[in-house]
DNA sequence: GCTTGTGAAACGTTTCACAGCC
DNA sequence: GGCTGTGAAACGTTTCACAAGC
Protein backbone atom coordinates (compact mmCIF):
# COMPACT_ATOMS: atom_id res chain seq x y z
CA UNK A 1 0.00 0.00 0.00
CA UNK A 2 1.95 3.05 -1.26
CA UNK A 3 1.99 6.36 0.58
CA UNK A 4 -0.38 9.69 -0.34
CA UNK A 5 1.63 12.19 -1.99
CA UNK A 6 -0.14 15.33 -0.31
CA UNK A 7 2.17 17.83 -1.90
CA UNK A 8 0.02 20.16 -3.70
CA UNK A 9 1.18 24.01 -2.80
CA UNK A 10 -2.14 25.77 -2.31
CA UNK A 11 -3.08 22.83 0.32
CA UNK A 12 -5.43 20.29 -0.05
CA UNK A 13 -4.51 17.90 -2.37
CA UNK A 14 -2.40 15.33 -3.87
CA UNK A 15 -0.97 14.10 -7.52
CA UNK A 16 -1.49 11.86 -10.26
CA UNK A 17 1.32 9.22 -10.43
CA UNK A 18 3.88 10.72 -12.74
CA UNK A 19 6.73 9.11 -14.09
CA UNK A 20 6.02 5.14 -13.07
CA UNK A 21 8.95 3.14 -14.67
CA UNK A 22 11.41 4.56 -17.13
CA UNK A 23 9.95 7.96 -18.09
CA UNK A 24 12.87 10.63 -18.35
CA UNK A 25 11.66 12.23 -15.16
CA UNK A 26 11.41 16.00 -16.13
CA UNK A 27 8.15 16.56 -18.51
CA UNK A 28 9.27 16.75 -22.04
CA UNK A 29 9.86 13.20 -24.02
CA UNK A 30 13.14 13.81 -24.81
CA UNK A 31 13.16 13.41 -28.42
CA UNK A 32 9.86 14.79 -29.98
CA UNK A 33 8.72 11.38 -30.48
CA UNK A 34 4.98 11.12 -29.95
CA UNK A 35 5.40 14.94 -28.82
CA UNK A 36 2.80 16.46 -30.95
CA UNK A 37 1.66 12.81 -32.87
CA UNK A 38 -1.92 13.21 -30.90
CA UNK A 39 -5.07 12.80 -33.65
CA UNK A 40 -6.42 15.83 -32.64
CA UNK A 41 -8.02 16.74 -29.36
CA UNK A 42 -4.54 15.22 -26.99
CA UNK A 43 -4.11 16.25 -23.58
CA UNK A 44 -0.80 18.99 -23.77
CA UNK A 45 -0.05 18.00 -20.43
CA UNK A 46 -0.29 20.95 -18.77
CA UNK A 47 0.58 22.54 -15.23
CA UNK A 48 -1.28 21.06 -12.09
CA UNK A 49 -1.90 25.20 -11.24
CA UNK A 50 -2.87 25.60 -14.85
CA UNK A 51 -5.49 22.33 -14.33
CA UNK A 52 -6.33 23.94 -10.73
CA UNK A 53 -7.69 27.24 -12.73
CA UNK A 54 -9.74 25.93 -15.37
CA UNK A 55 -12.83 25.06 -13.53
CA UNK A 56 -12.36 28.70 -12.29
CA UNK A 57 -12.52 30.32 -15.84
CA UNK A 58 -15.24 27.88 -16.85
CA UNK A 59 -17.37 28.96 -14.01
CA UNK A 60 -16.91 32.57 -14.95
CA UNK A 61 -17.75 31.90 -19.10
CA UNK A 62 -21.00 30.45 -17.80
CA UNK A 63 -22.07 32.95 -16.33
CA UNK A 64 -20.97 35.40 -19.38
CA UNK A 65 -22.84 32.94 -21.75
CA UNK A 66 -25.92 33.31 -19.83
CA UNK A 67 -25.60 36.88 -20.08
CA UNK A 68 -25.13 36.60 -23.68
CA UNK A 69 -22.04 37.62 -23.84
CA UNK A 70 -19.98 35.46 -27.10
CA UNK A 71 -16.65 37.60 -26.91
CA UNK A 72 -14.70 38.33 -23.84
CA UNK A 73 -11.39 39.78 -23.50
CA UNK A 74 -8.66 37.93 -21.07
CA UNK A 75 -8.47 40.99 -18.97
CA UNK A 76 -12.57 40.72 -18.53
CA UNK A 77 -12.20 36.83 -18.09
CA UNK A 78 -9.87 37.29 -15.66
CA UNK A 79 -11.40 39.33 -13.42
CA UNK A 80 -14.28 37.29 -13.57
CA UNK A 81 -12.24 34.53 -12.31
CA UNK A 82 -10.41 35.88 -10.20
CA UNK A 83 -6.93 36.19 -12.31
CA UNK A 84 -4.60 38.13 -13.70
CA UNK A 85 -4.91 38.35 -17.44
CA UNK A 86 -1.36 37.24 -17.75
CA UNK A 87 -2.15 34.42 -15.78
CA UNK A 88 -5.38 33.45 -17.99
CA UNK A 89 -3.68 34.05 -21.40
CA UNK A 90 -0.92 31.88 -20.06
CA UNK A 91 -2.86 29.78 -19.46
CA UNK A 92 -5.15 28.85 -22.41
CA UNK A 93 -2.31 28.93 -24.46
CA UNK A 94 -1.69 25.84 -23.06
CA UNK A 95 -4.96 24.44 -24.56
CA UNK A 96 -3.58 25.43 -27.67
CA UNK A 97 -5.53 28.63 -27.57
CA UNK A 98 -7.79 30.12 -29.68
CA UNK A 99 -8.22 33.57 -28.72
CA UNK A 100 -8.52 36.74 -31.44
CA UNK A 101 -5.82 39.40 -31.52
CA UNK A 102 -7.09 42.42 -31.25
CA UNK A 103 -10.60 40.65 -30.23
CA UNK A 104 -10.64 38.27 -27.79
CA UNK A 105 -12.22 34.92 -26.85
CA UNK A 106 -15.08 33.19 -28.35
CA UNK A 107 -16.99 32.40 -25.04
CA UNK A 108 -18.55 28.89 -26.49
CA UNK A 109 -15.69 27.95 -27.94
CA UNK A 110 -13.59 28.10 -24.27
CA UNK A 111 -16.79 26.79 -22.52
CA UNK A 112 -16.59 23.74 -25.06
CA UNK A 113 -12.38 23.30 -24.68
CA UNK A 114 -12.22 23.54 -21.15
CA UNK A 115 -15.23 21.03 -20.73
CA UNK A 116 -13.10 18.62 -23.50
CA UNK A 117 -10.11 19.41 -21.17
CA UNK A 118 -11.62 18.11 -17.90
CA UNK A 119 -13.42 15.98 -19.24
CA UNK A 120 -16.90 17.00 -18.52
CA UNK A 121 -18.24 16.04 -21.73
CA UNK A 122 -19.67 12.59 -20.50
CA UNK A 123 -21.79 13.53 -16.97
CA UNK A 124 -19.79 11.36 -14.19
CA UNK A 125 -21.04 9.53 -11.33
CA UNK A 126 -20.06 9.81 -8.21
CA UNK A 127 -20.21 7.46 -4.89
CA UNK A 128 -21.04 9.44 -1.78
CA UNK A 129 -19.78 7.50 1.50
CA UNK A 130 -21.15 8.45 4.81
CA UNK A 131 -24.62 10.50 5.50
CA UNK A 132 -23.50 12.19 8.84
CA UNK A 133 -24.15 15.67 8.76
CA UNK A 134 -22.06 16.78 5.92
CA UNK A 135 -22.43 13.88 3.65
CA UNK A 136 -26.41 14.55 3.51
CA UNK A 137 -25.78 18.05 2.63
CA UNK A 138 -23.75 17.46 0.25
CA UNK A 139 -26.22 14.77 -1.42
CA UNK A 140 -28.45 17.51 -1.19
CA UNK A 141 -26.73 19.65 -2.96
CA UNK A 142 -27.76 20.75 -6.30
CA UNK A 143 -25.27 22.39 -7.80
CA UNK A 144 -23.54 19.34 -9.11
CA UNK A 145 -25.83 18.61 -12.09
CA UNK A 146 -25.01 21.84 -14.21
CA UNK A 147 -20.96 20.58 -13.37
CA UNK A 148 -20.16 17.60 -14.98
CA UNK A 149 -21.33 15.45 -12.17
CA UNK A 150 -24.02 13.22 -10.58
CA UNK A 151 -24.13 11.57 -7.37
CA UNK A 152 -25.46 8.21 -8.55
CA UNK A 153 -25.30 6.35 -4.75
CA UNK A 154 -25.24 7.03 -1.45
CA UNK A 155 -23.15 4.72 1.02
CA UNK A 156 -22.76 4.49 4.73
CA UNK A 157 -22.22 1.77 7.38
CA UNK A 158 -24.86 2.65 10.06
CA UNK A 159 -27.85 0.25 9.65
CA UNK A 160 -30.11 2.47 11.16
CA UNK A 161 -29.40 4.87 7.96
CA UNK A 162 -29.92 2.09 5.31
CA UNK A 163 -32.48 2.64 3.18
CA UNK A 164 -33.07 6.07 4.11
CA UNK A 165 -33.76 8.57 0.74
CA UNK A 166 -31.63 11.11 0.65
CA UNK A 167 -32.57 13.67 -2.16
CA UNK A 168 -34.81 10.89 -4.23
CA UNK A 169 -31.93 8.24 -3.25
CA UNK A 170 -31.34 5.15 -0.86
CA UNK A 171 -28.64 4.83 1.34
CA UNK A 172 -26.73 1.41 0.82
CA UNK A 173 -24.65 -0.51 3.27
CA UNK A 174 -20.71 -0.03 2.28
CA UNK A 175 -20.99 -4.02 1.37
CA UNK A 176 -23.10 -3.22 -2.03
CA UNK A 177 -19.85 -1.08 -2.86
CA UNK A 178 -18.45 -3.66 -6.01
CA UNK A 179 -21.94 -3.78 -6.98
CA UNK A 180 -22.56 -0.45 -7.49
CA UNK A 181 -19.56 0.60 -8.66
CA UNK A 182 -19.62 -1.70 -11.16
CA UNK A 183 -23.35 -1.45 -12.31
CA UNK A 184 -22.84 2.90 -12.09
CA UNK A 185 -19.40 2.79 -13.56
CA UNK A 186 -18.29 5.25 -11.04
CA UNK A 187 -14.40 6.32 -10.98
CA UNK A 188 -14.74 8.96 -8.34
CA UNK A 189 -16.20 9.16 -4.57
CA UNK A 190 -16.53 11.45 -2.04
CA UNK A 191 -15.48 10.37 1.84
CA UNK A 192 -17.92 12.34 4.37
CA UNK A 193 -17.28 9.81 7.10
CA UNK A 194 -15.48 10.79 10.65
CA UNK A 195 -11.73 9.93 10.80
CA UNK A 196 -11.48 6.91 11.91
CA UNK A 197 -13.45 5.63 9.11
CA UNK A 198 -11.94 6.94 6.25
CA UNK A 199 -8.91 4.76 5.79
CA UNK A 200 -10.88 1.32 5.60
CA UNK A 201 -13.26 3.27 3.58
CA UNK A 202 -10.55 4.18 1.02
CA UNK A 203 -9.47 0.72 0.41
CA UNK A 204 -12.77 -0.63 -0.12
CA UNK A 205 -13.11 2.00 -2.75
CA UNK A 206 -9.85 1.67 -4.22
CA UNK A 207 -10.83 -1.97 -4.41
CA UNK A 208 -13.64 -2.16 -6.53
CA UNK A 209 -11.80 -0.03 -8.89
CA UNK A 210 -12.26 4.03 -7.58
CA UNK A 211 -9.11 6.07 -8.98
CA UNK A 212 -10.54 9.26 -8.08
CA UNK A 213 -11.56 10.73 -4.21
CA UNK A 214 -12.51 13.63 -2.46
CA UNK A 215 -11.54 13.14 1.37
CA UNK A 216 -13.55 15.99 3.38
CA UNK A 217 -12.07 13.53 6.27
CA UNK A 218 -10.00 15.10 8.66
CA UNK A 219 -6.96 12.49 8.06
CA UNK A 220 -4.42 11.29 5.34
CA UNK A 221 -5.30 8.42 3.15
CA UNK A 222 -2.65 6.12 1.86
CA UNK A 223 -3.59 4.84 -2.07
CA UNK A 224 -1.94 3.86 -4.62
CA UNK A 225 -0.13 5.39 -6.59
CA UNK A 226 -2.78 5.64 -9.82
CA UNK A 227 -4.68 7.06 -7.07
CA UNK A 228 -5.51 11.03 -6.75
CA UNK A 229 -7.02 12.03 -3.84
CA UNK A 230 -7.86 15.75 -3.01
CA UNK A 231 -8.95 16.75 0.56
CA UNK A 232 -11.01 19.81 1.97
CA UNK A 233 -10.95 20.20 5.43
CA UNK A 234 -12.49 23.23 7.35
CA UNK A 235 -10.45 22.77 10.40
CA UNK A 236 -7.82 23.08 8.22
CA UNK A 237 -8.68 26.76 5.98
CA UNK A 238 -10.16 28.29 9.06
CA UNK A 239 -6.45 27.86 10.66
CA UNK A 240 -4.82 29.16 7.96
CA UNK A 241 -7.10 32.12 8.21
CA UNK A 242 -6.20 32.50 11.95
CA UNK A 243 -2.97 32.80 11.23
CA UNK A 244 -3.17 35.45 8.82
CA UNK A 245 -5.57 37.51 11.15
CA UNK A 246 -2.84 37.00 14.11
CA UNK A 247 -0.09 38.68 11.81
CA UNK A 248 -2.53 41.55 10.73
CA UNK A 249 -3.10 42.16 14.72
CA UNK A 250 0.82 41.60 15.36
CA UNK A 251 1.35 43.98 12.27
CA UNK A 252 -1.39 46.75 13.30
CA UNK A 253 -0.47 46.35 17.11
CA UNK A 254 3.75 47.55 17.06
CA UNK A 255 3.09 49.65 13.87
CA UNK A 256 4.47 51.93 10.99
CA UNK A 257 7.88 52.11 10.16
CA UNK A 258 7.30 54.57 6.86
CA UNK A 259 5.06 57.58 6.72
CA UNK B 1 -13.39 48.29 -3.19
CA UNK B 2 -10.60 46.37 -4.56
CA UNK B 3 -10.13 43.37 -5.76
CA UNK B 4 -9.79 40.31 -5.00
CA UNK B 5 -6.63 38.20 -5.65
CA UNK B 6 -7.21 34.59 -5.80
CA UNK B 7 -3.50 33.95 -6.98
CA UNK B 8 -3.19 30.80 -4.60
CA UNK B 9 -1.41 27.98 -6.75
CA UNK B 10 -2.99 25.00 -5.28
CA UNK B 11 -6.44 26.21 -6.62
CA UNK B 12 -8.22 27.71 -3.39
CA UNK B 13 -7.67 30.80 -1.54
CA UNK B 14 -6.60 34.67 -1.96
CA UNK B 15 -3.49 36.22 -0.29
CA UNK B 16 -2.63 38.80 2.97
CA UNK B 17 -2.09 41.82 1.66
CA UNK B 18 1.28 42.95 1.53
CA UNK B 19 3.53 45.51 0.52
CA UNK B 20 0.87 48.48 1.20
CA UNK B 21 2.67 51.25 1.41
CA UNK B 22 6.37 52.01 0.11
CA UNK B 23 7.40 48.86 1.25
CA UNK B 24 10.71 47.53 -0.21
CA UNK B 25 8.29 45.19 -3.00
CA UNK B 26 10.27 42.34 -1.98
CA UNK B 27 10.37 40.48 1.25
CA UNK B 28 13.42 41.27 3.18
CA UNK B 29 13.58 44.38 5.19
CA UNK B 30 16.22 46.31 3.37
CA UNK B 31 18.78 47.41 5.80
CA UNK B 32 18.58 45.26 9.27
CA UNK B 33 16.18 47.92 10.34
CA UNK B 34 13.93 45.78 12.82
CA UNK B 35 14.53 42.74 10.95
CA UNK B 36 15.25 40.22 14.05
CA UNK B 37 14.44 42.71 16.73
CA UNK B 38 11.50 40.87 18.00
CA UNK B 39 10.88 40.20 21.54
CA UNK B 40 10.28 37.04 21.91
CA UNK B 41 7.43 35.28 19.37
CA UNK B 42 8.38 37.24 16.29
CA UNK B 43 6.51 35.48 12.84
CA UNK B 44 9.68 35.04 10.71
CA UNK B 45 7.57 35.16 7.83
CA UNK B 46 6.03 32.32 6.61
CA UNK B 47 6.29 30.91 3.03
CA UNK B 48 2.73 30.39 2.21
CA UNK B 49 3.37 26.95 1.59
CA UNK B 50 4.91 26.28 4.37
CA UNK B 51 1.62 27.78 6.46
CA UNK B 52 -0.68 25.99 4.40
CA UNK B 53 1.24 22.95 5.98
CA UNK B 54 1.46 23.91 9.53
CA UNK B 55 -2.24 22.90 10.51
CA UNK B 56 -1.61 18.97 8.81
CA UNK B 57 1.36 18.74 11.39
CA UNK B 58 -0.51 19.78 13.98
CA UNK B 59 -3.07 17.58 13.37
CA UNK B 60 -0.59 14.55 12.67
CA UNK B 61 1.36 15.91 16.19
CA UNK B 62 -2.42 15.79 18.02
CA UNK B 63 -2.58 12.04 17.06
CA UNK B 64 1.04 11.22 18.17
CA UNK B 65 0.34 12.96 21.74
CA UNK B 66 -3.29 11.42 22.00
CA UNK B 67 -1.20 8.11 21.72
CA UNK B 68 1.39 8.86 24.31
CA UNK B 69 4.46 9.74 22.02
CA UNK B 70 6.19 12.66 23.56
CA UNK B 71 9.34 12.75 20.46
CA UNK B 72 8.63 12.04 16.93
CA UNK B 73 11.47 12.00 14.21
CA UNK B 74 10.93 14.28 11.06
CA UNK B 75 10.58 10.98 8.89
CA UNK B 76 7.51 9.71 11.14
CA UNK B 77 5.44 13.14 11.58
CA UNK B 78 6.07 14.03 7.81
CA UNK B 79 4.66 10.54 7.01
CA UNK B 80 1.69 11.06 9.42
CA UNK B 81 1.29 14.25 7.52
CA UNK B 82 1.85 12.72 3.70
CA UNK B 83 4.78 15.35 3.13
CA UNK B 84 8.57 14.09 3.04
CA UNK B 85 10.71 14.54 5.78
CA UNK B 86 13.02 17.34 3.90
CA UNK B 87 10.40 19.54 3.43
CA UNK B 88 8.51 18.93 6.97
CA UNK B 89 12.27 20.49 8.51
CA UNK B 90 12.39 23.11 6.27
CA UNK B 91 9.10 23.95 7.20
CA UNK B 92 9.69 23.79 10.70
CA UNK B 93 13.27 25.49 10.43
CA UNK B 94 10.96 28.57 9.79
CA UNK B 95 10.05 28.41 13.09
CA UNK B 96 12.98 28.94 14.66
CA UNK B 97 13.11 25.06 14.66
CA UNK B 98 13.28 23.22 18.12
CA UNK B 99 14.41 19.86 17.26
CA UNK B 100 17.14 17.75 18.85
CA UNK B 101 19.97 16.24 15.87
CA UNK B 102 19.76 12.25 16.72
CA UNK B 103 16.65 12.06 18.73
CA UNK B 104 13.67 14.12 17.13
CA UNK B 105 10.94 16.80 18.16
CA UNK B 106 9.30 16.75 21.41
CA UNK B 107 5.69 16.63 20.40
CA UNK B 108 4.01 18.79 22.98
CA UNK B 109 6.77 21.48 22.25
CA UNK B 110 5.90 21.65 18.56
CA UNK B 111 2.18 21.64 19.50
CA UNK B 112 2.47 24.70 21.56
CA UNK B 113 4.89 26.11 19.09
CA UNK B 114 2.77 25.55 15.73
CA UNK B 115 -0.46 26.77 17.44
CA UNK B 116 1.18 30.00 18.75
CA UNK B 117 2.52 30.47 15.25
CA UNK B 118 -0.90 29.84 14.12
CA UNK B 119 -2.58 32.23 16.16
CA UNK B 120 -4.58 29.22 18.06
CA UNK B 121 -4.29 30.39 21.71
CA UNK B 122 -7.40 32.28 22.09
CA UNK B 123 -10.53 30.29 20.79
CA UNK B 124 -11.38 31.99 17.49
CA UNK B 125 -15.15 32.97 16.96
CA UNK B 126 -16.50 31.88 13.86
CA UNK B 127 -19.81 33.91 12.26
CA UNK B 128 -21.65 31.39 9.82
CA UNK B 129 -23.97 33.01 6.94
CA UNK B 130 -26.53 30.77 5.47
CA UNK B 131 -28.11 27.87 6.94
CA UNK B 132 -29.35 26.15 3.90
CA UNK B 133 -28.21 22.53 3.34
CA UNK B 134 -24.49 23.25 3.83
CA UNK B 135 -24.88 25.88 6.09
CA UNK B 136 -26.59 23.58 8.85
CA UNK B 137 -23.83 20.69 8.29
CA UNK B 138 -21.11 23.54 8.99
CA UNK B 139 -23.24 24.54 12.21
CA UNK B 140 -23.46 20.88 13.21
CA UNK B 141 -20.01 20.14 12.84
CA UNK B 142 -18.33 18.90 16.07
CA UNK B 143 -14.69 19.15 15.43
CA UNK B 144 -14.02 22.68 15.56
CA UNK B 145 -14.09 23.20 19.41
CA UNK B 146 -10.92 20.84 19.13
CA UNK B 147 -8.97 22.66 16.91
CA UNK B 148 -9.47 26.32 17.67
CA UNK B 149 -12.76 27.71 16.83
CA UNK B 150 -16.14 27.97 17.80
CA UNK B 151 -19.29 28.93 15.62
CA UNK B 152 -20.34 32.13 17.80
CA UNK B 153 -23.19 32.81 15.52
CA UNK B 154 -25.57 31.52 12.38
CA UNK B 155 -27.08 34.39 10.12
CA UNK B 156 -29.73 33.97 7.43
CA UNK B 157 -32.07 36.24 5.35
CA UNK B 158 -35.04 33.97 5.25
CA UNK B 159 -37.38 35.09 7.70
CA UNK B 160 -38.64 31.27 7.97
CA UNK B 161 -35.62 30.15 9.30
CA UNK B 162 -34.84 33.29 11.73
CA UNK B 163 -35.21 31.90 15.36
CA UNK B 164 -34.68 28.66 14.57
CA UNK B 165 -31.80 26.97 17.03
CA UNK B 166 -29.15 24.52 15.01
CA UNK B 167 -26.71 22.80 17.85
CA UNK B 168 -27.87 24.89 20.14
CA UNK B 169 -27.36 28.59 18.47
CA UNK B 170 -30.55 30.46 17.20
CA UNK B 171 -30.69 31.97 13.78
CA UNK B 172 -30.40 35.64 13.72
CA UNK B 173 -31.52 38.09 10.65
CA UNK B 174 -28.29 38.92 8.75
CA UNK B 175 -29.48 42.97 10.51
CA UNK B 176 -27.96 42.00 13.45
CA UNK B 177 -24.53 41.22 12.11
CA UNK B 178 -22.79 44.15 12.81
CA UNK B 179 -24.32 44.22 16.58
CA UNK B 180 -23.42 40.33 17.04
CA UNK B 181 -19.79 40.66 15.84
CA UNK B 182 -18.61 43.79 17.65
CA UNK B 183 -20.36 41.44 20.79
CA UNK B 184 -18.66 38.33 19.98
CA UNK B 185 -15.58 39.82 18.79
CA UNK B 186 -15.63 37.89 15.78
CA UNK B 187 -12.81 38.86 12.76
CA UNK B 188 -13.57 35.02 10.89
CA UNK B 189 -16.90 34.30 8.62
CA UNK B 190 -18.30 30.89 6.70
CA UNK B 191 -19.80 31.93 3.84
CA UNK B 192 -22.76 28.98 2.74
CA UNK B 193 -25.14 31.37 0.88
CA UNK B 194 -25.97 30.72 -2.53
CA UNK B 195 -23.67 32.32 -5.61
CA UNK B 196 -25.97 35.33 -5.88
CA UNK B 197 -26.17 36.49 -2.46
CA UNK B 198 -22.88 36.00 -1.29
CA UNK B 199 -20.76 39.56 -2.68
CA UNK B 200 -23.79 41.32 -0.61
CA UNK B 201 -22.90 39.00 2.79
CA UNK B 202 -19.37 40.13 2.10
CA UNK B 203 -19.73 43.62 1.43
CA UNK B 204 -21.83 43.55 4.64
CA UNK B 205 -19.42 41.39 7.00
CA UNK B 206 -16.49 43.90 5.61
CA UNK B 207 -18.21 46.97 6.92
CA UNK B 208 -18.51 45.19 9.94
CA UNK B 209 -15.12 44.40 10.32
CA UNK B 210 -14.63 40.87 9.40
CA UNK B 211 -10.77 40.32 8.10
CA UNK B 212 -11.15 36.82 7.37
CA UNK B 213 -13.89 35.12 5.16
CA UNK B 214 -13.76 31.37 3.85
CA UNK B 215 -15.97 31.03 1.17
CA UNK B 216 -18.18 27.76 0.10
CA UNK B 217 -20.72 29.67 -2.84
CA UNK B 218 -19.32 28.99 -6.04
CA UNK B 219 -18.07 32.94 -7.14
CA UNK B 220 -15.19 35.31 -6.94
CA UNK B 221 -15.80 37.85 -3.80
CA UNK B 222 -14.58 41.46 -4.38
CA UNK B 223 -13.15 42.73 -0.89
CA UNK B 224 -10.67 45.49 0.23
CA UNK B 225 -7.06 44.45 0.35
CA UNK B 226 -6.49 43.89 4.32
CA UNK B 227 -9.36 41.04 4.46
CA UNK B 228 -8.33 37.44 2.88
CA UNK B 229 -10.60 35.05 1.61
CA UNK B 230 -10.02 31.40 1.11
CA UNK B 231 -12.61 29.57 -1.45
CA UNK B 232 -13.90 25.93 -0.94
CA UNK B 233 -15.75 25.11 -4.39
CA UNK B 234 -16.94 21.36 -3.98
CA UNK B 235 -17.57 20.98 -8.32
CA UNK B 236 -14.33 22.32 -8.23
CA UNK B 237 -12.52 19.63 -6.77
CA UNK B 238 -14.70 17.35 -8.65
CA UNK B 239 -13.50 18.81 -11.90
CA UNK B 240 -9.65 18.67 -10.94
CA UNK B 241 -10.47 15.15 -9.78
CA UNK B 242 -12.32 14.54 -13.47
CA UNK B 243 -9.30 15.76 -15.62
CA UNK B 244 -7.23 13.63 -13.50
CA UNK B 245 -9.23 10.60 -14.35
CA UNK B 246 -9.54 11.91 -18.31
CA UNK B 247 -5.77 11.44 -18.55
CA UNK B 248 -5.48 8.24 -16.75
CA UNK B 249 -8.25 6.97 -18.82
CA UNK B 250 -6.65 8.42 -22.19
CA UNK B 251 -3.12 7.23 -21.31
CA UNK B 252 -4.39 3.79 -21.03
CA UNK B 253 -6.20 3.70 -24.22
CA UNK B 254 -3.08 4.76 -26.26
CA UNK B 255 -0.77 2.39 -24.27
CA UNK B 256 2.97 1.99 -23.74
CA UNK B 257 6.38 3.50 -25.12
CA UNK B 258 8.19 2.04 -22.59
CA UNK B 259 8.55 -1.33 -21.39
C1' DG C 1 -5.28 50.37 -31.93
C1' DC C 2 -6.25 46.79 -29.36
C1' DT C 3 -5.64 42.10 -27.70
C1' DT C 4 -3.56 37.65 -27.96
C1' DG C 5 0.47 34.51 -27.52
C1' DT C 6 4.93 33.80 -25.65
C1' DG C 7 9.98 33.98 -24.70
C1' DA C 8 12.62 35.43 -20.83
C1' DA C 9 13.14 37.18 -16.14
C1' DA C 10 11.67 36.96 -11.48
C1' DC C 11 9.91 34.61 -7.89
C1' DG C 12 8.49 30.81 -4.88
C1' DT C 13 8.75 25.94 -3.61
C1' DT C 14 10.72 21.47 -3.33
C1' DT C 15 14.40 18.40 -3.23
C1' DC C 16 19.15 17.16 -2.63
C1' DA C 17 22.91 16.25 0.00
C1' DC C 18 25.70 16.92 3.68
C1' DA C 19 27.70 19.49 7.67
C1' DG C 20 26.68 19.97 12.45
C1' DC C 21 25.29 18.11 16.63
C1' DC C 22 23.44 14.97 19.93
C1' DG D 1 25.01 6.14 14.35
C1' DG D 2 21.24 8.77 13.68
C1' DC D 3 18.61 12.83 12.99
C1' DT D 4 18.21 17.79 12.52
C1' DG D 5 19.13 22.17 10.09
C1' DT D 6 20.28 24.34 5.86
C1' DG D 7 22.88 26.09 1.79
C1' DA D 8 22.53 25.23 -3.05
C1' DA D 9 20.45 23.08 -7.07
C1' DA D 10 16.35 21.86 -9.44
C1' DC D 11 11.89 22.63 -10.51
C1' DG D 12 7.43 24.95 -11.12
C1' DT D 13 4.75 29.18 -11.38
C1' DT D 14 3.94 33.94 -12.12
C1' DT D 15 4.89 38.19 -14.13
C1' DC D 16 6.92 41.19 -17.50
C1' DA D 17 7.14 43.14 -21.74
C1' DC D 18 6.70 43.02 -26.43
C1' DA D 19 6.33 40.88 -31.07
C1' DA D 20 2.64 38.99 -33.94
C1' DG D 21 -1.74 39.47 -35.90
C1' DC D 22 -6.43 40.91 -36.44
Amino acid sequence: MSQQRNERPGGSASRPARSAAGLPANGSPAHGLSDRGAPLSELPDLPEATVARLPEYLRALHVLAERGDDVVSSEELAHAAGVNSAKLRKDLSYLRSNGTRGVGYDVGQLIDKIEHVLGLNQHRAVALVGVGNLGQALAGYGGFGSRGFHIAALFDVDPARIGDRIAGLPVRHIDDLAEVVALERIAIAVIATPAHAAQTVTDALVDCGVTSILNFAPCVLSVPENVDVRKVDLAIELQILSFHEHRKATLTALPEAIS
